[in-house]
DNA sequence: GGCGCCGTCCCCCTTTCGGGGGAGCCCATC
DNA sequence: GATGGGCTCCCCCGAAAGGGGGACGGCGCC
């Protein structure tokens, strides 16, 4: 492994900062190099750092996370590389995930994402990877509305979830309950919630009403289709 | 021409009915495949038929246009095909306009509208056109958000929604479960499982999940807040 | 070959939901 | 003053959901 992934921290909050810096420096690959208080301090401590990767909370003081992130992107000329902007986000209070998109943002994470979940994000946003919804995958995530085909393998990375997963999820925000999931996609009822365990647990939230909201306030589902 | 355009038509009046189906059965290219007497009856007829259009009046008994608008909009996940809603009325009377607007009607048509103009618009909206206003109004009207207010009449009439039941659907569109809202209410459990009753009633939903579905695809509550 | 993830299904268990009643109070409208 | 709706709360009950555990075949990767 050559350079550890150098990563800027902003949040409000110093026991969060602490917590996430615990989790990510656990990780060898991975190293918390800066942090930040509010979204004002955000670019000094970019300008200076150079991160690779800056993980910041939504709601900061003085300057919030969708405007810190339109500040990051405009002045990306004045810096040798441009770091990769993941926001963090409670989800119930703050949903900005489409600001923070239009904004620049590359990925977004729930706080309450297990630590593996954290890790593997911000490995797979520092590699490049637009792990929520790049503007452009969103739409074809929109637009596959019926890719019932067996054999595609369905790229939605949204949060992690498998091809499987988003299916249900898909079926989820149809307002189906578990049997008529699994009448439709040929499954046991077992089966079904099963996929729905594993997609709480990934999208971070307690049962299948939140999993629809995440699915709209994410983007992976929207109002008319 | 392949498929005719398959109409719902919904008024109190069975004269009305009549006088429409007269008037629209004289196009080849369209075709009144029911009728319903009243707002109720409006989502077990498109369910059963789906329909291209629905043409139904703003004043009926039981469930009036603006109600059965926003129950066909909350429940279009259920269909294989959203129909197009047409509004017939009167009048021009602006709030009918603007609530059945904000219920999620595609267009209005005067009762007293030339057999060609009623044909016309029939056209129009079936192939996708929104006649009265453009799209972007819609949304425009959605502009409601920030009724925090326990004074406040709060204008939302999506469904029928009493003002606490508007509050207690915004809440579950946060995720959260009963015990919860009970809390953030100062409510017993017991009502609030009340108000979700009235409320899934209303929308003419299942479970809560859908409520939520529905609170999202009417504008009731938009991604992004 | 082993490890991990996925996908399928099974068990048991508790909690939550939602439907069915009903009741009392207030306030409007008729 | 009756009727009706909204709001509050209560009961019981069955169904659904979700957490916990485990099992097993497949597939890809090291």
């Amino acid at each position: 492994m050559s350079e550890p992934i150098r990563i800027l921290l902003a949040d409000d909050e110093p026991l969060i900062r602490s917590g996430l810096a615990a989790i990510l420096s656990l990780e060898e690959d991975l190293a918390v190099v800066g942090e930040a208080g509010d979204g004002a301090e955000v670019w000094t401590q970019v300008r200076k750092l150079e991160p690779d990767v800056v993980m910041m909370d939504v709601r900061m003081p003085r300057m919030d996370g969708i405007e810190a992130t339109a500040q990051l992107v405009a002045n990306t000329g004045r810096l040798n590389r441009a770091p990769r902007i993941l926001i963090l986000t409670t989800f119930e209070s703050d949903d900005y995930v489409y600001d923070a998109l239009k904004a620049g943002a590359d990925g977004f994470l729930l706080k309450r994402a297990r630590p593996d979940e954290l890790v593997r994000t911000v490995r797979a946003v520092a590699a490049g990877e637009s792990i929520v919804f790049p503007a452009k995958l969103r739409e074809l995530v929109a637009d596959r509305q019926d890719s019932r085909q067996p054999g595609q393998p369905d790229l939605v990375a949204t949060a992690g979830l498998s091809s499987r997963e988003s299916e249900v999820l898909q079926h989820l925000a149809h307002g189906r309950n578990n049997q008529e999931i699994a009448q439709q996609m040929f499954l046991g009822v077992e089966t079904v919630k099963s996929h729905i365990g594993s997609i709480l647990a990934k999208l971070g939230v307690r049962d299948r009403t939140q999993a629809v909201i995440a699915a709209y306030e994410s983007g992976f589902i929207r109002p008319g289709k």
